[in-house]
DNA sequence: ATTATAAACGAACATCCGTTCGGTGTCAAA
DNA sequence: TTTGACACCGAACGGATGTTCGTTTATAAT
């Protein structure tokens, strides 16, 4: 039975929190002493008494003898909302006036030269995808920038109502639009509410070249 | 001019790799004696020698005096295919008509229910960082969506052209904009090039809430 | 052959650091 | 009131660790 001091779970939850911060901002683990200094605690037994606390609780684990043998377990890290990086590679650029590139089938990372990394919690399915950078302002009624990155996952074709990068064979031109199969003809209805859709009678000039499923602006 | 010994790039590429793969399985840095018992490298002075060296050519950082104290650059973990998440605090909803929720000054990660999770690659600072999400459509002219995540860091003021969360006192409304201090009046420059800007003569009416960083958008 | 430079090396030192030990204070249960 | 458990504490110890120093080896340039 404990009341003695402020609520101990609270304290553990301050230690895993130093140590997610520290690892954060130096790329290694707090030593004993680091804790110590962070939470101002005076004495180095107090932190090994919480530690074993942690560890036989799953939380963390610990190297014996070994400066900063602190690791968070796979439960710690999710707890402390940390996760798993995906990297897309970027092929290349999108522009309008362009077929987009897309990758072959036997695609890998190999020799691919720059990646975006993103999270799989904000990505969600990881495989397939692909990076384009946007470039000219030919994106704008997607309300996609000069310099958006878009990340794209390969499809044959979309459901109704899905952004893709369509080819459009009579204009020449690339553009992202949330695509609509009406009767014969296809509807390629902008982002931008404000904007009027593109009507094409004869939907075999429409070439789905890849599933929108993500935009990302850096902005400078 | 050297080439006594086996190539020096070699033996520097296989201490970064050490380095990397003692990180991805003990979740912490190898001391030097770690990295010369990996490598069979008799003296530890051998493996100082060479991280100077790594160091010198910013492939690492060194701390000093401290055990592990070794983090790989930005440089070196993209050199090696690694990241870093950062998770961000999701404090909320961006509207027009309501100032955004800003962070105070005391804030921490406790209490946070969401998070967004990116990486330093694409985010690069990590500090101070905070998301809201984009409720309805009136950041088209910033090409905005609603349902985006805007990042954003809380600052003060902004230097020209950098785009902020803007609050117009008069008008009662949030804006994200690129701002310029033009003499005693403010231009708020929309992202879409095929807008006008807003000018304001009274500066004190211009409240700026925090810089924009990034927006993503997470196509459905 | 000599010299200069770079890389490797062993030993030693000082500091860092994990861990232990004996102790104190607090509080609930007996 | 006494006891037991828990959390905290200071001090100390021994091993872990970074760093320095003087030396050796290897090789290219002169």
């Amino acid at each position: 039975m404990n009341g003695q001091r402020e609520g101990v779970e609270e304290q553990e939850r301050r230690i895993l929190e130093c140590i997610r911060d520290f690892i954060q901002e130096r790329g290694y683990p707090p030593t004993v002493r680091d804790i110590a200094r962070e939470l101002g605690i005076s004495s180095t037994s107090v932190v090994d008494y919480h530690l074993k606390r942690l560890e036989r609780a799953k939380w963390i684990e610990r190297d014996p003898r070994s400066s900063r043998g602190i690791r968070l377990t796979a439960a710690g890290a999710r707890g402390l909302g940390l996760g798993e990086i995906i990297s897309v590679p970027l092929l290349g650029d999108i522009a309008a006036g362009e077929p987009i590139p897309v990758p072959s089938s036997d695609f890998s990372l190999l020799g691919v030269e720059e990646t975006i990394e993103l999270t799989r919690s904000i990505v969600g399915d990881p495989r397939d995808l692909y990076a384009l950078r946007v470039r000219g302002n030919s994106m704008i009624d997607a309300m996609i920038h000069d310099g958006d990155i878009v990340i794209m996952r390969p499809t044959p074709s979309v459901e109704n109502g899905e952004m893709a990068a369509v080819w459009l064979e009579d204009r020449e031109e690339t553009t992202l639009k949330r695509v609509y199969w009406e009767g014969g003809r296809v509807r390629l209805q902008p982002a931008n509410p404000t904007m009027a859709p593109i009507y094409v009678d004869d939907p075999r000039q429409v070439k789905i070249q890849g599933k929108v499923v993500m935009v990302i602006r850096q902005v400078r």
